[in-house]
DNA sequence: AGTTGTACCATTAGTACACACGGTACATAT
DNA sequence: ATATGTACCGTGTGTACTAATGGTACAACT
């Protein structure tokens, strides 16, 4: 499996990670219950630090696209073919799309709308 | 009508003259088609820029709390006593605090969340 | 001992925005 | 002339977030 990172790009390097192993998922260049190269290993190996590598794997798990077995390694998901269409983002997008343009219809500001937004986002996380 | 303004207050200016207004309106202190003072009159007596002021005002339209009608000033909406309970950033509040509840039992990350929030709002300006 | 994923402490640089301020200008009316 | 609301150019300060980095430590297993 190659993957190539670009420092350059001005998406996020955690990003391109996902994206690169969703793509290697979809080509079948990888199969379901293939392992991956461990955390530490891969952060090595692309020159970056094991927090972003951990950053990917932790959202590509979120997909169900891979799948962590603690100190037995990481793996690909038996269902990731699938999963990794899924995009979720994509589905916030639409909410979100949805909810700010009923907003906007109701003569609410842009920044009253992200000041709610940050407060009740700020709020929930407590909870 | 007395408005007193706290400089000292976290709450920003253009919000407390806002509340003190809608205030005095629920008070009866002002009654529909009373005249309010001018931006730049107001302005000058608060101690405060004619764009804060304007910004209050502005607010108070949108809420139908008062009416402006051009260069013969600015007077309380007739309606105002019911429009000034009414809480549009509530409304906003409630809305948001739904879907943001959905999006994080679907597994959607803060941060996730926040960056398609800053994609919808920027996309959706330009329309 | 060595490796797995994960959790915690932290810092740095960059970006984006809210709020308030200042000045200037406009059309419309008295 | 003077006043109305409104719109445009801008500045400065503070806050809050992202992304990425570093180090240390843990339980569980080979």
């Amino acid at each position: 499996m190659e993957i190539t990172i670009d420092i350059e790009s001005a998406t996020p390097l955690f990003s391109q990670l996902v994206m690169q192993i969703k793509q290697a998922v979809e080509r079948g260049l990888i199969q379901p219950g293939d392992p991956l190269p461990s955390i530490r290993q891969l952060a090595n190996d692309l020159d970056m630090n094991n927090k972003t590598v951990a950053k990917a794997y932790r959202l590509l798990e979120r997909d169900s696209v891979i799948v962590t077995k603690g100190y037995r390694g990481t793996f690909i998901h038996p269902e990731a073919k699938n999963n990794c269409t899924v995009d979720l983002n994509a589905w916030v997008r639409k909410e979100l799309t949805q909810t700010i343009q009923s907003f906007k219809e109701a003569g609410v500001t842009d920044s009253e709308i992200r000041i709610a937004f940050a407060d009740v986002l700020n709020q929930n996380s407590g909870v």
